[in-house]
Order: structure tokens, then C-alpha cells, then sequence
DNA sequence: AGCACGCCGACT
DNA sequence: GTCGGCGTGCTC
């Protein structure tokens, strides 16, 4: 008897038996997408185990219905890993084996190439026909005449033609359209594009570092904004090509900006795909076949794109290493720079993490010697990197929560004609709507948190539940129609500064201001013409663009992250501060950074401004080595909720004593909790959690594998929703 | 997760 | 009388 064991997309954590399909001879490998019915519909699934037996007796199996694949889709390691990081994340297979398919697959699709639709030139059509007029369309002609094996509508559109062009030339019957097979991109001899640059000293012993040893070679790439860090990713990568190898380079989420991409391009001749997120299916899945038949050499794409399977896999880089957006926060919670490591290892590859501010787990890796570790320490071309200033608040008048100081130093940059980056990390106008009769403050109905207030559009939004409503007229408590707004926001301080300054263009950049299509196009169009302007926004300053014109950063909340309970509040603090700090400045313009703060003495913050990120870092690696704390214990956590207030901690006592019943935790590990979660009501369900704690990560990976049945069976488990967080990101 | 079955309240 | 609320059970 043959049983096929296939890992189905549900959240049921097993394999489910089926027959083989009605009429197989053959028995398909492994990895093999297969269509079986499921309960009253049909599933695609993976085969994971072709077994002679079953735990089920025969007449309750059911026949497979296809198999869709001839050759599995994933390669056999990029397989394991998924298994593997579905057992370490204690997250069903199946479910994982979906997520790591490009959408059109799990639907479905065939991994073969699917026709396009081409356009070519007709017998005998010629330009001449278009007269004088419709120079578009004579372009678009032009460009056609030269390909006379046509066009894929894709390369149309990217070489910036639409149906406009294209209807105008079919009515006049130049043009007609045909299905071919996409062609396979260029495969030029040639590497380079442009030539490398110039690498001063360290960025060439960081390239030897990447070099140093063949196979598996993780290298950390410390690198201060403005040293150079791509272009050792792109000598790194240039070597990988000319021996036929490919890239895979991850970066944030915001952080694939067409700039990104257009500097790959621009260096090499290779075919470089970036895998975006307004791609469509198929778009994403011609994009993923390329990289697995080796046509695309350079594939670029954020925290999916790690499962992109390379025919000759030469080397992975991970941008910005520690920012958070590596780690997926909902289901399949996985790292992907942490399975970055797993997969270099597997393929034997080098691996590049880098970034300016390592997180501290991928740093004390490299202090302890897992890493090689590669520092660039000087800015290219003499820039100096900024100067950092305290500016002490205490005492000082605030005009909604602008200093005198801050506001005169803004003035002298403008007077120069420089620009002026304003970062506060707070959108709306002020975090708080205060009833200046009685006190009270207007919170979210569904969350223990304020509501958020907007003015333009003028509403109340909760940021945790996006719940949103009118401003009230009257205090709901008591009537009074006297509110104060308490503390500013983006639009508060975006109003502030036009008022200080009319006669300055003042450019608010936050998620509100930059939902429109082109928002942000826009506005750094206006900056990059150099006038002088202030900026003001959140963190998405911060993230994927430089803005060279600016020379003083004011950072207007620098205490927000100094006393977060989360422990790794300090750490992000710092990484942001630095992260914003680097877009400033240029050669010829030292920035300055001014940092407002009621702890103009704290050691920390001190320590940051003037040690710079490594000291502070090692600082703070040692008071987590003394609390027991990542990087040098591991953590999972377990988070849930429900409906009813307690029930969430009910359930995890029951879990708890079940466990301490049965045995099952190992004495390597400890617990805490539970607890209710630090905003215990969010969207109307109330929240608590359980912290597992271990230096030993085989015994956290023991319990964590008995953890799971245990609560599936638990009788509350249906009025709790719950999910568990392996090397959580945040402890929220 | 889906999807069905099943058993009690306010509607035409 | 039925439409539909969501509790319970199952998926090889």
C-alpha cells in the first residue's frame, strides 16, 4: 500500500494520509504540489512522505485528486528549511509550505512559464504611416522596429508605454499583439555596467572578510550611515557573478525603494529582479521562476523573498539587519534574517548582515566569534559624521513642545539656506484629547488607550485598533465643551513651525501625508530642488531616503523610548536615533543633531552621543547579561486573548498547571507569568501572555513541541485565541 | 481556518 | 411558521 503523507493549508499541526491518484503509476518525489479533497472542498497541499502504512484504516482515506508538479518547486534544502523553521516557530508545515509559495502557486498556477502577451511590428507597417503627430506612438513604433521578435506588454509598460500608445497603433493596424513564452532576459558576457569604486581600507578588508572562507561564512558589516556599505555589497556581489553564482538581498520593508533597486541596476548588466509588493501574482511568480531557472543573478525583495529558490545561490546580503520588519509579527511569526543564517548554512554560502546599528543579538554573535565582524568606520569622501547635542528642556518654556533653543537653531539653518529635519515619532496633532473641566481624557472604547487626535481630517483614532470617530462636543463625563489637547504630534508640530516660520515650506512626512499615490514622490521632489524647508515626520524619515540639503536634525521627543517597559526599548531608541542622525549631511555640510530631552543626563543617552552605537551597545549587552535577558537567554512567548475579561489568564494558569501536572517543563526552563499583556484590552479583546525562558534553547525547543498538542486539547481553547512567539521582536 | 450541523429568538 | 445567531465537531 502507498500513502502519500501531504502537509495541507490549515492550522491543524499534521500531515494528512491520502491514496494515490486514481490511475498513478509512477509515485512523484517529495515536494510535489498536490490537489486532494479536503473535507467538502479541495485543498492544494505539499508532499512531505510517500509511507506503506497509515495510523487510519484504508476505508477512510480518500484518493488524491493531481499532482500538479512534475519536479517539486522548492528545492530540496529551501524544503527542509521551511520544515525545519515550521518545527522551530511551532507553526503548522502546511500552513508554512503556503507562505513560502508565491500566491499564484498556491493557487494553482504551473511552474512552467505561462504565455504573455507580446506585441510586434506588422508585415510592412511603417512609421511613416503616423504622420507628424503621435510622437508616443512613433516612439513606441521605433522601439518595436528594433525588436522584431516583439515586445512583452511587462517591457512595454516599464519602458513607459500604455494602451494609449498601444490601442493608437493597433486601430491603425501597425501593431498587432501574439502569445509567447516570456523570453529569458539578457545574458549578456557581460558583469559590470559601471565600474567599482575606489574602496578605501576597510572596505576592502570587509570585502576580504566576505571573501575569507569558501562555503558558509556569515560576516557582520558594521558599517556608520554614508561609509559605503552597499558598495562592498555590490563588490561582494560582482564576485559571485563572474563565477555564475547569484544574490539574494533582503531589505526592510521600506527600505525597497526604486532607488534601491535602480543602483543594482545601474552597476550590473545582469538581470536583477526586485520583488515588490505591488507586483501581481503572476508578475511575482515570473519573477520567482526566473531566480530558480538562474535568469535573474540579482534578486532583491523584503522578508518573503528569502524562500525565493536560486539554481546557483552565490551569497545573501540582509540590509539593515536589526530593523523589526525581518520579523514577521502575525501566523508564521519567523525571522527572516535568523533563517537567513540557516539557509547560507544550508546552501554554503556567504551571508552579509549589515547595518549601522546591529541589533545586539546579530552583534554578541560576532563579539563571540560566530561572525566574522567587519567595521566601517569613516564616512566615504572626508564627510564627517554629524555632531550630537543634548539640548536640556528642563525648566524651559516649550511652544507646543518646541524649545526657544531649537527654534532659533532652525532659524540660523534656515538663514543659511540649509534644510531642517524635524523627527518626532508620534502622527496625528496630539496623542491625547484632555477635558480641561474635569480631567478626563477620551479614550478608545475598544482599547485600554487615548484616542489619538486628527485634524485634518478632524477625528479621534485609536492607533492600536484604527477605531474612529467625531470629535464629541461635550465631555462624556462631564459635559463641559473646554478640551485641551494634550502633547503634540506630527500635525501639531507641522502647524507650530509654519506659524514660526511662514515664509518656509514645511513638509509633513508621516502615513497620513503619504497615503496618497505619489505623496511621497512629491515631496521629495520639493526637497531634493535644495530650497530651503523643514521636514517634519516619523520614522519613515528615517527609513530608505537621504536627504543631503538637511544640516541639523532636531529629534523633539528623545526621551519617548528612555523608560519603556519593553527592554528592548533602549535599543531601538538608540538605533533610531542613529538611523535618523544619517540621513543628514553631506561632504561640504557637517549636520548637527539636536536632540530635546529632559535627561540631558542620563548615562545611557550620554553614553550614545558621545561613545557612539558600539560602546553603548556593549554597555547595554552587559546589563543583559546580568538580567538574564536576549541575546543570552532565549525567549518564546505565548500571547493570547479572548473575549471576556479573564478568560485569557485562566487559560494559561489551566496551560500551566497541565504542564507542571505532566511534567512536561524542563528544568532548564522557567516561566513568567502569566500576566495580563501591558495594554490588556486592545480591539475588545483582553490580552494576556506567558513568558518562556531558557539558556538552553533545545530544552525551550522541548517544552515549546510539547507546549502545542497540550493547548489544541486544553477546553477552554476554543474561547481563547491564542499564538506563540519564538524570539519575539517585541515582548508585547 | 472553513464548513456543516444543530438548536433557540424576532421577523414577514 | 422560517431566517439566522454562533456553539460544537470534523477535516486523511
Amino acid at each position: 500500500m502507498t500513502i502519500y503523507r501531504i502537509a495541507l493549508p490549515t492550522p491543524l499541526r499534521r500531515l494528512f494520509d491520502y491514496l494515490p491518484p486514481s490511475g498513478a503509476s509512477v509515485h512523484p518525489v517529495p515536494g510535489v504540489r498536490i490537489r486532494v479533497p479536503f473535507g467538502r472542498r479541495q485543498l492544494i497541499g505539499v508532499l512531505l512522505e510517500i509511507s506503506d502504512a497509515s495510523d487510519l484504516p484504508e476505508e477512510r482515506l480518500k484518493p488524491a485528486l493531481e499532482v500538479l508538479d512534475t519536479e517539486p518547486p522548492l528545492p530540496h534544502h529551501l524544503l527542509e528549511l521551511a520544515c525545519w523553521a515550521a518545527d522551530y516557530y511551532q507553526h503548522p508545515v502546511g500552513d508554512v509550505l503556503q507562505q513560502v509559495l508565491p500566491v499564484a502557486l498556491r493557487k494553482g498556477a504551473t511552474t512552467e512559464a505561462a504565455p504573455q502577451t507580446h506585441w510586434r511590428v506588422r508585415e510592412g507597417a511603417s512609421p511613416e504611416a503616423l504622420g507628424g503627430r503621435a510622437p508616443r506612438q512613433r516612439q513606441l513604433l521605433e522601439l518595436l522596429l528594433t525588436r522584431p521578435a516583439g515586445l512583452a506588454a511587462e517591457e512595454l509598460r516599464e519602458a513607459g508605454f500604455g494602451s494609449a500608445q498601444l490601442n493608437g497603433l493597433l486601430d491603425k493596424e501597425l501593431i498587432e499583439p501574439f502569445e509567447a513564452l516570456p523570453a529569458a532576459p539578457d545574458s549578456s558576457p557581460e558583469i559590470l555596467k559601471e565600474q567599482p569604486l575606489p574602496l578605501n581600507d576597510e572596505q576592502q578588508q570587509a570585502l576580504e572578510e566576505i571573501r575569507a572562507a569558501r562555503g558558509f561564512n556569515p560576516v557582520l558589516l558594521q558599517g556608520i550611515t554614508g561609509s559605503g556599505k552597499t558598495e562592498v555589497y555590490l563588490q561582494a556581489i560582482g564576485r559571485v557573478l563572474e563565477t555564475g553564482g547569484q544574490a539574494l538581498v533582503l531589505v526592510p520593508e521600506i527600505g525597497l525603494t526604486p532607488q534601491t533597486v535602480s543602483r543594482f541596476r545601474a552597476r550590473f548588466a545582469v538581470p536583477v529582479q526586485a520583488l515588490h509588493s505591488n507586483m501581481t501574482d503572476l508578475q511575482r511568480l515570473e519573477a520567482w521562476r526566473q531566480a530558480r531557472e538562474g535568469q535573474a543573478r540579482i534578486v532583491i525583495g523584503t522578508r518573503s523573498a528569502l524562500f525565493t529558490p536560486m539554481r546557483s545561490p552565490g551569497i545573501i546580503i540582509v540590509d539593515e539587519e536589526h530593523d523589526t520588519s525581518f520579523k514577521q509579527q502575525e501566523g508564521f511569526r519567523y525571522s527572516a534574517r535568523d533563517l537567513a543564517v540557516m539557509r547560507a548554512r544550508a546552501e554554503q554560502i556567504p551571508l552579509v548582515l549589515g547595518s549601522a546599528t546591529p541589533s545586539l543579538e546579530t552583534l554578541q554573535n560576532a563579539l563571540g566569534g560566530r561572525y566574522r565582524h567587519a567595521r566601517l568606520t569613516t564616512r566615504a569622501g572626508n564627510a564627517r559624521p554629524p555632531r550630537f547635542e543634548l539640548q536640556d528642556i528642563r525648566q524651559q518654556p516649550l511652544d507646543e513642545g518646541l524649545s526657544q533653543a531649537v527654534v532659533t537653531r532652525i532659524r540660523s539653518e534656515l538663514a543659511h539656506r540649509n534644510q531642517v529635519l524635524v523627527f518626532i515619532n508620534r502622527r496625528g496633532f496630539s496623542p491625547a484629547l484632555m477635558c480641561h473641566q474635569c480631567g478626563d481624557v477620551i479614550g478608545c472604547d475598544r482599547c485600554d488607550a487615548r484616542m489619538t487626535l486628527h485634524r485634518s481630517p478632524p477625528h479621534l483614532h485609536c492607533h492600536h485598533c484604527d477605531h474612529q470617530r467625531p470629535i464629541p462636543r461635550r465631555c462624556p463625563a462631564c459635559g463641559s465643551d473646554d478640551f485641551k489637547p494634550q502633547g503634540a504630534g506630527t500635525e501639531r508640530t507641522e502647524g507650530a513651525l509654519q506659524r514660526l516660520f511662514p515664509d518656509t515650506e514645511v513638509l509633513r512626512v508621516d502615513r497620513d501625508s503619504t497615503q496618497r499615490r505619489h505623496a511621497m514622490q512629491e515631496i521629495m521632489e520639493r526637497v531634493n530642488a535644495g530650497d530651503p524647508c523643514i521636514l517634519v515626520g516619523t520614522q519613515m524619515l528615517a527609513k530608505g531616503h537621504h536627504f543631503p540639503a538637511v544640516t541639523l536634525v532636531v529629534i523633539l521627543d528623545a526621551d519617548a523610548g528612555l523608560f519603556s517597559a519593553d527592554f528592548r526599548g533602549m535599543e531601538r531608541t538608540a538605533q533610531l536615533i542613529l538611523q535618523v542622525a544619517g540621513r543628514a549631511g553631506r561632504a561640504e555640510r557637517p549636520g548637527t543633531v539636536l536632540m530635546q530631552t529632559h535627561h540631558a543626563d542620563h548615562p545611557t543617552l550620554m553614553q550614545l552621543v558621545d561613545e557612539g552605537y558600539e560602546a553603548f551597545a556593549a554597555r547595554e549587552l552587559t546589563l543583559r547579561r546580568e538580567s538574564a535577558l536576549p541575546p543570552f537567554i532565549h525567549h518564546a512567548l505565548l500571547r493570547t486573548e479572548a473575549s471576556r475579561p479573564g478568560r485569557a489568564e485562566a487559560f494559561l494558569s489551566a496551560l500551566c498547571e497541565q504542564l507542571v501536572a505532566n511534567r512536561l517543563i524542563p528544568p532548564a526552563v522557567h516561566w513568567l507569568g502569566p500576566f495580563p499583556a501591558p495594554m490588556e484590552k486592545r480591539a475588545g479583546h483582553y490580552r494576556a501572555q506567558l513568558l518562556w525562558q531558557s539558556y538552553d534553547r533545545r530544552a525551550l525547543q522541548q517544552l515549546l513541541a510539547d507546549l502545542c498538542p497540550l493547548l489544541e486539547q486544553l477546553p477552554q481553547s476554543r474561547q481563547v485565541r491564542w499564538s506563540l512567539d519564538v524570539d519575539p521582536v517585541d515582548n508585547f
